[in-house]
Formats: structure tokens, sequence, C-alpha cells
DNA sequence: GGCCACACCGTAAACGTTTACAGGGCGGGG
DNA sequence: CCCCGCCCTGTAAACGTTTACGGTGTGGCC
């Protein structure tokens, strides 16, 4: 592992200057002769160019940076997934940040920019601060943000719409003759939470349903907690027919739940989920559940950001996705539930 | 977005020379009144150290690069989001790469060390070539595979045991009493699908079972062929009363169609996987799966690598991690089938 | 044969740091 | 009072590229 070869190696063997060395390397007009030379001692020597050199002076870096919340979220990994392959055929590598949704290291993350290690980032922050606004108004470097941010801020963006999202699984339910729909969210105090349990609301409205907080109840996003806020919930409304879950992993805890209580699904109460991760497909019943368009929304943003990266200056733009709803077993009557 | 101030900026502003502005940013011995000034022009201007420059000169990224088969994998998940905590801890940025499996990629990956862009790097190859042994000689960075390698490759080295796994999981289905213990496994030409055939076939023999052809049904590392793959074995051997499947995937599979066919789990047929990935957890029933030590193989890599960028020279090591059985409702027939 | 144009090439500066080296100022000791 | 030594600081080189600029050589044309 001694040290490399550089463009004065290749120049010294080849018996030119670095500055003709670097011409052939990049293609740039030269006798023949000379890029014979060039070529012939590049090879031998095995020489690679040195990525830092090159970045220094082009001041380009090639990288890009994803800083995402949490690596196991299932839906933070669609985004991966498109992204990724954007990124990597625009010719730009990928560094990747978990941040753990602390705000602390979500600044860092776009205090970092400076140093110019990378030339962009997309980010996809749980909650929008003050310091975030005032960093990415500050920030030496093109940001895309994944979720929504206060209007006016100048900054690419791309939205899910759990709005929309909730309704068609709302609509959905209804359609299927239910009315007694329950609603198990998480905490809300996040905008997904604040998000969704607004939407219920007005999505009952809109049909004409009653709301009834009793029907609402409140546990987090993950499996345990949100068997638990099922189990609560059916103590209180044992002729609850229909659960609208935030999100998949709460919607699992509730099959578990509805499982140990004899009720069947979708027969007695029929189930949705929110993000349509992997685990809707896996689970048994399968789990219809509201696709947000994690995918869409991470290839809407490597593309948001290579676009600035190439064009320049523009406005800033917002990309909303619309969502999907994925019916599954879980609400498909006429397929029957498990034995 | 004006140029950033650099520390000639600050020099200036200070009235000083750039050498003490660098001093001062890196602690070294310096007058107080200096630090002072120093400091002060650096916070007005929002000064960042460029990191590249630093690269340049230290000859370090202070980045590392995951070469992953597959983003999309809960397996190669599972490891990254052990290595990313770990080399966010020792000051290491993450550099993503997916090759796809493709080998021509991850040769590419390997010559691309030259360019210097990362200090080290993990590697995940499903299959290791010629070309990859001769590109790991040659590397210009320190490497650590995941996965086996031939012996005598001077290369740090994590391997799982996927042997020792699948004997574990067929002792305990013969516990349970099972002996006609049918084998779904992915393409033989792969190195896990060798491996755990060639397990399966000897840990039938330590139990003292005879070793039956028709009992083994080749299939892919997917749902869907896994599934059809145990639609044939059922059709060709009805009286198969247990499933090794070759990865939770595959064992999702054998469940839809063992679903279908009316058979109970695990009362009639008890069901492994392998992997022990969020999915086994999530289906219904619950997957019993043999852990290979994803997350603990990850962790292992990022240790051993900090360790080589660290500590310099040593002699390449290889640490296996024992695989675990993770017993849950596919096997455990006291807690019930569903329904 | 001389001059001009052009194609090619080499020298050197620049990107933003770190760091070896040497110089300046000051205090203390002889 | 002079000299030595030490602490601090500045100058400059280096990391490995790219690229502006000027120089050299060749060929063609008058």
């Amino acid at each position: 592992m001694a040290d490399g070869p550089t463009i004065n190696t290749i120049a010294e063997r080849a018996g030119v200057s670095i500055a003709s060395v670097s011409r052939v390397l990049n293609g740039l007009p030269t006798r023949q002769d000379t890029v014979r030379k060039v070529m012939a001692a590049a090879d031998e020597l095995g020489y690679v160019r040195n990525a830092v050199a090159r970045s220094l002076k082009s001041r380009r870096t090639h990288q890009v940076a994803f800083a995402m919340a949490d690596v196991g979220n299932p839906a933070y990994l669609a985004m991966l997934r498109e992204i990724q392959p954007v990124l990597k055929a625009a010719g730009y590598r990928l560094v990747l940040h978990s941040t753990d949704a602390v705000v602390a290291d979500e600044i860092d993350v776009l205090h970092s920019l400076g140093e110019r290690y990378v030339d962009g980032l997309i980010m996809s922050p749980l909650r929008v601060t003050e310091a975030h606004l005032e960093m990415l108004a500050a920030a030496r470097a093109p940001v895309v943000i994944i979720g929504s941010v206060p209007e006016g801020t100048r900054v690419d963006n791309v939205r899910a719409d759990s709005r929309t999202g909730v309704k068609l699984a709302i609509d959905h339910l209804h359609e299927l003759g239910r009315r007694r729909i329950g609603m198990i969210n998480g905490p809300l105090d996040t905008v997904p939470g604040a998000a969704r349990g607004a939407a219920y609301r007005e999505a009952l409205g809109d049909l004409g349903l009653p709301y009834d907080e009793d029907l609402v109840q409140i546990g987090d996003f993950y499996r345990a907690e949100g068997a638990r806020a099922v189990g609560e919930l059916l103590a209180r409304v044992p002729d609850v027919d229909a659960l609208m879950c935030a999100n998949d992993l709460i919607a699992l805890g509730a099959l578990d739940v509805l499982r140990a209580a004899g009720r069947r699904v979708p027969d007695d109460v029929a189930v949705v989920g929110m993000d349509d991760t992997d685990l809707a497909a896996a689970s048994w019943p399968s789990l219809t559940s509201v696709s947000l368009g994690s995918a869409e929304r991470g290839k809407a943003a490597a593309e948001l950001l290579l676009d600035r990266l190439q064009g320049g200056d523009r406005e800033p733009r917002v990309v909303t996705v619309p969502p999907r709803l994925v019916i599954r077993a879980s609400t498909r009557q006429e397929e029957g539930s498990p034995a």
C-alpha cells in the first residue's frame, strides 16, 4: 500500500509534463503520440485519479447526502431505494446520515454542508423547527426537504398528502358499509400525527358521519403501543367495525389484539394501515394500507436535487405526491379471513 | 451562496497569518490574545472548515464505504443499521453503494478505492470470484468482507455460520417429533444456497434420518418462487410435516401455500425461516427463524475496519458470528395456530 | 527564405488546508 | 549590558489536480 502513482509519476515515466497528462486523462485535444505514451504509462502504473484533489480544484465532490430520521424505518428505506439509483446514474455517490430524528443532529448535518464534502442534501425531518428554517436559509449547498415545510420557505420540497390518504381509506371503509370507524393514531405533536388525526375527523364529516371521541385512541407509531391502544379502544367501544391505523406497525398490533379477542378480520372489524410498507404484504391477513408514495417521494427529491445541481438557479419547487389505497385482505371481505 | 470564508479571509480580518488561524482552529498552543482574535473573526464570518482541502493534505477523508448487494434486502439493512452508529461514533461518514450483486459493479467499487474518496470499505458480495480476489489483493485501502472468503485470502473477514444455523433448526424440528422434514432452497450456485443445502443433508445425517431427494425443492429466494416450490413439494410428498426454508421470504411463501391447502401451522406442518428479518415477527403465525446475526456481523465488520484504520498493520482476522434460533409460533405447538 | 498561423506543450498558479522551518521579540541569567 | 533561549508567529511548501498563459516548432504561403 505504498503511495500510489500521481500524474507526476506518469509525467516522468512518459516524459511529458503533468499538464499534458491531465489533458490526456480529460480527453482534451492532444497529439496521438502523446496520448499513447501517457495512456501506456498510466496503465502500467495502475493509475487512478485522486477524487479529493479533483474536488478541491473543481469545487464539486460528486457526492450527495441523504439524512434520514431512522435507518430502520421501512418508509425511509423505500425512499433510499429510489434515491440511490437516480444518483448513481447521474454519477453521484450517496452519503448516508442517520439522525434518529434528533433535532440537534439534523442541524448538525445542515451545518456540515459548509464543509463542502457534498454537493447537495436530501433531508427528511420529522418536525421542522425554527432552527431548521434558519439553517436552511443559510445553507451552503442546495437542499431538498422531504416532508412539509412552511409556506414561503425558499427550498425545494416534496410532500405527501396524508389528508387525502386518510380520506381514501375512510371512504373505502364507508363503502364497505362500516359506520363505527375507529382511529388509532400516534402522538399528536408530530407532524404526521396531527395531520392524520385532523384528516380523520374531516373525512368523517364529508361522509356525514358523527365524530365520536370515544372512537379515537392515541398511542405511538409502534406495534406494541398500537396493540395497547387498540385494546383500550375495544374495551370502550365494543361495536367498532373498522380501524384506521396511522401506520402499518400500529395496524399489525391491531391484528394481534383482534385475533386474541376472537374478532375476525375483516368480517367483524376491517383494518387499514398506512405507509404500505413491506410488512403490509407480509402479514396475515395481508393489510390494506394507504401508500403515501415513499418511493415516489424519494425519486422526486433526487430528481429535484439533480436538476438544481445541474441547472443552477430557479424558483424553489414544491412537489406533492398523491396517495394511493392498496386494498388487501384486511378489508376485502369476499376473500375471507384466516380459517 | 457567495464563496464562503476561508482561513485567508479570517487571517485578513484578524490581522494574523493563515498559519496562526490554522493553529488556533486545531487547538495548537497559541497566545490567548491571538486565539481570541481568530475565534472572533471565525464566528463573525460563520466559518466552516473545508473538508476536501483537509482531506487532501491529511490524506484522510473520514469516510468509509459500505457496498451492499441490495438496498432493499432486510438482512443488509440490519447490517447497515449497526454499521452506521459505530462509524458515526468514530467520526466517520458512511458512503453507501448498492451493487445489485452485479460482479462488475463490485469490482468497480474496489477499483474506485484508488480514488481515495474513502479511508476504507466494508463489502458484502454474494459470490466471490477470481476478479474479486485479485482486486482485493491490490486494494488501495483497507477492506473488510462480510461473507466467506477462500482460506488464505489476506483480508479481514466476518462470516456467518449457516451450517450450524441449519443444524439448529433441524434439531429443533426433530425434537418436536418431526421426521419428514422438507427443504426449500434457493439456487445452488449461490454461496448461501450451496451452504444451506449441504448443511441440511448433514444435519439429517447427524440425526440418523435418511436423506430423501423428494423432500428437497429448489426455487429462488423470493416469496412467490418459494410458494411455487412449496406447492410442488406438497404435491409430491403430502406427508411432509416440517419445512426448512432457506430464507424468510421463502417461508412466507410457504405459509401462503399451506394456508391455501388447509394445512395448519405448526400442527400439521412446522415452518422455519432463515435470517430472522422483521418479516418473521410480522407474519401470522409468526415465524421461527434462524438468525445468522446480520446485525452482529455488521457491527463486527465496522469494528474490524476501525481497528485497522487506527491501528495500522496486523494479521488479517476472521470473525465468525454464531447463529441463533429464534422460536416463534410457526413451530411452537403449544401456542397453537390461527383460529 | 522569411513570416505567420496554428497546433501542441510546458510552466506556474490556484483550489484550502496543514506544517516544517526560520525569524522576531522578550525575559532571564551571567 | 549582552547573549542565550524560548515562545510565538509568519513564510512557504506541500497534498494532487486543473487550467490560463506563453513559448516552441512545424508547415504553408508569399
